[in-house]
DNA sequence: CCGAATCCCAATGGATACTG
DNA sequence: CAGTATCCATTGGGATTCGG
């Protein structure tokens, strides 16, 4: 994050953020589970379309483009007929596994305390 | 992430996967930032929409009450005329401040290699 | 098999005006 | 000061169809 001064004149938030860049490109519904699906192994095109349950092809295709354009993907097309596509993680891709990593394990450490506030809440007023 | 066979039969993205609910809350336009701010001191309703360039008053409000209602930011009204209310990160809210800095540090690290692989992308495609 | 193009709907979020 | 309510533009993303 930027650095910002206790009464600092205002974050900027569109100017020049690093999170808001990151959670830009990650933060979307797809790219994270394609991220960790590459983190186990590379995958065809069709495979992940079938692993992520409910993504479209549309945005498959869209996300992984997305990716290979920010350096985090790589992708190897074989000019065989049938076409075969496969994709993986570049050097960058798994660099970003850690902290993607570390989100996860405080999303599992700690999804229950949130379900519980947010009933406690709801309970609360409604 | 939820356990993902190699060649397993297909992550449910929307049944049951943490990450998947952490990003819904935290993955949207503002609730980083105020997260970030409030992990320095605790601000006023004021001093975040001031603090905060370009959020409306309706996203910050709406913003602020899901923090709220999800545990992780504490609101307290003070029965002054004029009001004040001041918000603040709870318990639950400061460890979250932890994952999120070893993104940020990530961010921070590899932007440039974004970056650069973006504009190599981009010269040499369109 | 991979993916681009089009169409369409629902959600996100900004601007503004109003209330306690 | 701290919200709430209404309206509207933009975007995300699903379904479908077509092309290489």
């Amino acid at each position: 994050m930027r650095e910002v001064g206790a009464r600092g004149p205002a974050i900027s938030v569109d100017d020049d953020c690093p999170v808001r860049e990151v959670l830009d490109r990650v933060g979307d519904k797809w790219s994270v589970l394609i991220v960790v699906l590459l983190g186990q192994r590379t995958h065809r095109f069709g495979e992940l379309h079938r692993a992520i349950d409910g993504i479209s092809q549309r945005m498959l295709t869209l996300t992984l483009s997305r990716l290979v354009r920010d350096g985090l993907v790589c992708r190897t097309a074989h000019p065989t007929v049938p076409p075969r596509v496969d994709y993986s993680l570049t050097d960058l891709g798994r660099t970003l596994l850690v902290p993607l990593r570390a989100l996860d394990a405080w999303a599992v450490a700690h999804r229950d305390d949130i379900r519980a506030a947010r009933a406690r809440h709801d309970a609360a007023a409604g």
